[in-house]
DNA sequence: CTGACACTGTAGACAGTGTCTACCGATTTG
DNA sequence: CAAATCGGTAGACACTGTCTACAGTGTCAG
């Protein structure tokens, strides 16, 4: 449903209810339950594009890298890809890690949640084939970089970074969270 | 309020409605608005105190530490403080950071979230003292740390860690996490 | 061609919500 | 003693999601 990603874009999650978007499309009120179970099940789809649109955007991240790009470097660019996502589509990214407003069950989200994971997981195994953090356990390391960006993500999204440290711009807290976390600290940036 | 805890550790975040609150008190549904400017406003209050029982725990962890025990040994205690206390009130951790349900500007929410805040800030400089990451700046690292295990603490509790990495404890993400964003990688623990 | 049937949309009802207002009985205060 | 304030009640209003009955519109088998 275009109409909902539209109005979630241009008004916010709590814009987002059955008989809003079916006002906003020119339909009754009733309409929408024709194409989805409910709300939640709605909202799941769309969420499912939201993870859609961040495989999209990790997949892009790799390729724009010059071709002899080691895979650390591929894995921060990633991360990076993650974080700015989140922040170009806020609203969007907020719905995607609401549990209570969606159907975790439905197969569109958990299909599209699970690749987006799945991609992270491949980066992370390709930077432990090149030496980085070999003894761990690959899915484990995948979800602890994959929490690392996810925090800075959601606190920047939602205002809540800048707040307590005022003055500091994305590009800051993004490099020193992939520094921090990837321990790709051997250049500091001045 | 101390019924609308009550109400949220039992029967989780959604269930969280002034006339809820106000049947479960045993009063009309206008009254809690005689406390309360609105939704919003009780809310921010109830925030306010989940961030100081997060202040709280990280306070104890400290003190629960050998006295011998390094600024680095007490910052990766204040994190481990902050996952534990978010993953034992997941509903209202979960309230804490909602922008959209919450008066961010409430006096009470602000002095506790940035009272939080500050502690951290307080266990950086100490571990930075300590000659851990020197030229950083410290309210910027801070906000990496706190994002760091913020994003841990944000997908378990929500049990969106354990869908894509099955089988894994809390115990282990929450070394690991530690473990790579603070660098305190020395002993693999196997 | 005709009937059955699935789609898609409409309209009304119902319970639940936050918020506003009018009222009311205490309790405190001038 | 009078007045004002405080805490609570009760009703209204505009919303919300969901359910149901109904109507049009197509498709497709017989």
């Amino acid at each position: 449903m275009q109409v909902t990603l539209t109005l979630l874009a241009e008004e916010g999650l709590e814009a987002l209810s059955l008989r809003r978007i079916a006002r906003r499309a020119g339909v009754s009120h009733g309409a929408p339950q024709r194409h989805f179970r409910g709300l939640a099940d709605l909202l799941s789809v769309v969420a499912a594009r939201g993870f859609a649109l961040l495989s999209e955007a990790i997949e892009k991240s790799g390729a724009q890298l010059p071709p002899g790009a080691g895979p650390m470097a591929r894995l921060e660019a990633a991360g990076r890809a993650y974080v700015e996502t989140a922040i170009a589509y806020p609203a969007l990214f907020a719905l995607m890690f609401r549990p209570g407003e969606l159907d975790l069950t439905h197969p569109e989200y958990m299909r599209e949640s699970s690749a987006a994971f799945e991609q992270v997981v491949r980066h992370v195994r390709a930077a432990q084939d090149a030496g980085w953090q070999t003894d761990r356990d690959t899915r484990l390391l995948a979800g602890c970089v994959w929490s690392g960006v996810h925090g800075l993500a959601t606190l920047w999204a939602q205002g809540a970074f800048v707040g307590p440290v005022p003055g500091v711009s994305l590009e800051d807290a993004l490099s020193t969270t992939l520094e921090l976390v990837l321990g790709t600290a051997q250049g500091d940036d001045r």
